[in-house]
DNA sequence: TAAACATATGAACAACTGTTCATATGTTTA
DNA sequence: TAAACATATGAACAGTTGTTCATATGTTTA
């Protein structure tokens, strides 16, 4: 038999071609892939974290991780860029917040996954 | 009055230390940073993508993403170091599958948060 | 045992990322 | 308006990361 859509190697696995249909368009996994990158730095997983209690000024923030004010403003613009954050300015101090809630729930269960 | 607590800036927000006390410990915020990382790739996003729908084996996640088996055989690693995947080995061939359903729960919130 | 097959791995390299430093922009106060 | 304050930003640099290439390891079959 000439079976065209043979497999390299015959494993007893579901076919690829079933799986590649059930696949998220190439896009939307970029876009997923983007998001999930947002948390995966330290500054910026602690700069959610704080968040979370109150809104918050570009230098207390700075001083919250003992980091510059450079840095932090460097990675709240990659927070806003990404809408995790929103601002509110409100004279010469800028106030940053969490944007949605969303937040929260992808935070806690990565907690979830950790602490088991 | 001398207040040694005093803030450089004066902002309406919730005093730092407040919110320093609430923060999770910094290892923990390590750890989550780590985690997202792994989720912060689009190889690998697609890889655990795929094994939602079934285990599989190397050669044919390479060939379901069109790419080489070392970059998916590296990959594969760098998951199963987080724990992320676990492996069976039948014979030549090597099964990877997910090691638990906190990752489709992590994944189903980052597509929540994309899809709005 | 040799050949074929399936996967793993080390080295190298390019691309990306986060911080620092210097400085610019924007706002308020004296 | 000048000075002080709060934040933003561009360039540069070091560290990290993902892929490729060549090759090694491990398993089965002839």
């Amino acid at each position: 038999m000439s079976d065209k859509n043979e497999k390299k190697t015959d494993c007893a696995h579901e076919p690829i071609e079933e799986v590649s249909a059930k696949m998220p368009a190439e896009e939307l996994l970029y876009d997923m892939a983007d998001l999930f990158k947002i948390f995966g730095d330290c500054t910026r997983i602690k700069i959610i974290c704080a968040l979370f209690e109150s809104e918050l000024c570009v230098n207390h923030i700075a001083e919250l991780l003992s980091m510059t004010q450079s840095a932090i403003s460097h990675q709240l613009r990659v927070l806003k860029s990404a809408r995790l954050v929103k601002v509110r300015r409100e004279g010469k101090t800028v106030y940053y917040s969490l944007a949605d809630d969303h937040i929260k729930t992808i935070f806690d269960q990565g907690l979830e996954h950790i602490c088991e």
